[in-house]
DNA sequence: GTCTATAAGCCGATAGAC
DNA sequence: GTCTATCGGCTTATAGAC
């Protein structure tokens, strides 16, 4: 089965004739990267997939990034970087529960677009090196944003429940598609969300 | 990196002088394949390692199952039908609520086993055709055995949403191994587990 | 800065001997 | 019932030309 990524095929749009624009080449090959290891996982991900989503040879992905291992962590990197959900640490406790079970259905909700950071944490999960790497880019971005919201007892272990929810509800509804939350009716799953979220906020 | 399975190299103990017991051969492959998609999911494990971890040739992987796809789907089946968690329906709702909480601490700890077939179902999803092989069989088993025991509105969101918590902290402690996860304490943990399941059953 | 060509190795699946 | 040997295709990474 092949393993095409039919989407924009170059990105690079602000070369110069020769295509010789080594900032843009190096920021096309990364976003390929991204949607690459996002859709099929660190092992699911050829180098050669990613340099045609990025208009180049597989030869050049190596030439900028060194290995495909160093590739995947700045490729994590960057999708971390970005809090998304977790950051609505500004709301009063009760607002922010509702505030999370609602950005946590609608990201998950079938048609859109999945969370670039845990798709391809979730999909990477069998490698030992890209989990390593996960592990790490989740410790130092969303745990650390989390935590710093929370307050009283156990943050630590309450922040990381709250990933693991947010891990769990992504994996079984948007990568897996279980059809009893594919099918779901949106306000009843947020409403089953929030008092979750309550408990540990 | 090698992708060796050191554990047991032969299961197959009852069989003939010449190793000729077909039954027993089977069984040692399943039981080898089920090893190996746990630890590596669906692509990372291949049918040569899961041979040598059943004491046999790679041909025979093939000649008794057909594919590694249908090897796969058997492997699947086989893990899944063993409801372990979720079946302690039995108990009134407050227990319950603990008993969860008690049995998913217990069994996400750091050093315990993890269970196969959330470990294989989590490591597979990078993989279109393991993911619906997957999805079937939790629907057909884990889900329908869950949801029966509920009573009220939304059992299927509420019975999907409890696997979506067993799947996450699944990841999150025992495949990832996030630090806040696998220093944290049990009886802390199964504390903050415990009024989530009771949301939910 | 980017290319073609290739090295070296693993993959799943199969043919044919015994 | 099980083996060895192999096919065709994929992978990452690199050498050398332009």
């Amino acid at each position: 089965m092949p393993k095409s990524v039919p989407d924009r095929p170059v990105l690079r749009s602000a070369k110069r004739a020769g295509g010789r624009d080594a900032c843009a080449t190096r920021a096309a090959i990364l976003a390929s990267a991204v949607r690459a290891f996002a859709a099929h996982g660190y092992d699911g991900a050829g180098v050669r997939e990613i340099a045609r989503g990025a208009g180049v040879t597989a030869m050049l992905v190596n030439r900028y990034f060194g290995s495909k291992e160093k590739l995947f962590g700045e490729a994590v990197a960057a999708t971390m970087a970005q809090p998304v959900i977790l950051a609505q640490g500004n709301l009063a406790a009760p607002d922010r529960a509702r505030a999370f079970a609602q950005a946590l259905e609608a990201i998950t909700r079938p048609g859109a677009a999945p969370l670039d950071g845990f798709a391809i944490m979730l999909k990477s999960a069998a490698s030992p090196r890209a989990a390593a790497i996960s592990r790490a880019q989740i410790a130092k971005h969303h745990f650390q944003t989390l935590e710093r919201t929370l307050t009283g007892p156990n943050t630590e272990e309450r922040a990381a429940l709250v990933l693991s929810l947010v891990a769990g509800l992504h994996q079984m509804r948007q990568t897996l598609r279980l059809p009893a939350l594919v099918k779901a009716d949106p306000a009843a799953l947020t409403a089953l969300l929030e008092p979750l979220f309550a408990q540990l906020l």
